[in-house]
DNA sequence: GAAGTTACGTCAGCCTTGTTGACTTTCCAA
DNA sequence: TTGGAAAGTCAACAAGGCTGACGTAACTTC
């Protein structure tokens, strides 16, 4: 490759072997990321499927389940099953939509704030230590090199999500 | 924090706004870094648990079952049924140890290492496409911050096998 | 106003991959 | 020789994906 011989800086970050660190890099660190929450979660009915809803609903208050299905990646059969046992344990409220009445509105009720609360606290804690550790500069291009994985698709989704909460 | 009101580099890149932004950008990229295999191995008989078994075979030639279980994080009954399928289709062979005959110690076959070449390939080309857009800085960024969040368990794992391939 | 489309919910059934628990066989080591 | 570790296996179960089919209400288009 021309850059490895015009400068110094070398292309040695893209060999094989370096790729397959930040592959294995991914899988521990992706364990991680979860087991707090899954830990929380274990007590109660509730799995990494249910986080998961909680979260982009706290996230988005009002988004609709076909907004939500796109961005969780999954069939509405499978986004169903989670969403009824949340609504009917009270932690989200499904509202009929003003304009269009056929569109159902997700929201965390109080109760299911006060989970969402429990879980993104412990993720965050262990999310925050890691960036502490790491500094600034390391965080950047983490985020940067996480960017440039996902699929154009799950890009725009965590665009348009990141500009919404800025 | 003291760090903020003492110097410029303020402490920012902590607040839970940006954590959040760190903690979907997870979820995103480890969609993306799955789908490529997870697409190969729609055709055949296999799912991730498979590619999960097979990378660490590869990485590991010879590696124990024990041994192979402590790093995928599994009970012996779940790994034993993909090392089951995987060894009877002839993709990895258990040979019996010679120092301690209760141990199984497991190698890819030419058929299964071609099998880890075209999902490593398919998962590395994505790889290395994210590391070459963001450059070697932020790759560096991207592993301290990854292993950072790693529990110490994993963490100690993934730098056995990171030296083992040094 | 009729016909088609969209959003949502639900029933039924299936697959993968994880779990526990119980049990056997083999074999090393005290 | 006996206890315990390593491995394998059977059975049962759960979470959380999937497909396919169907129903209903509401919106859109002709």
């Amino acid at each position: 490759m021309s850059e490895a011989a015009s400068g110094g800086e070398s292309l040695l970050f893209l060999t094989d072997e370096q790729l397959r660190k930040g592959i294995e890099a991914m899988f521990f660190a992706y364990r991680g990321f979860t087991a707090d929450p899954d830990r929380i979660l274990d007590g109660m009915d509730y799995g990494r499927a249910h986080h998961r809803a909680i979260h982009f609903i706290h996230r988005s208050p009002g988004t609709t389940v076909n907004n939500l299905l796109s961005i969780l990646g999954v069939t509405k059969q499978s986004l169903n099953r989670v969403l009824r046992t949340l609504i009917d344990d009270g932690l989200v409220e499904s509202r009929v939509g003003r304009v269009d009445k056929r569109e159902r509105h997700l929201f965390l009720t109080p109760k299911g704030a006060d989970l969402e609360r429990t879980l993104s606290d412990a993720q965050r804690a262990r999310m925050r230590a890691a960036y502490r550790a790491a500094g600034p500069v390391a965080v950047q291009g983490f985020r940067q090199v996480l960017e440039a994985m996902m699929d154009p698709d799950q890009r725009r989704q965590y665009q348009t999500l990141k500009e919404g909460g800025a």
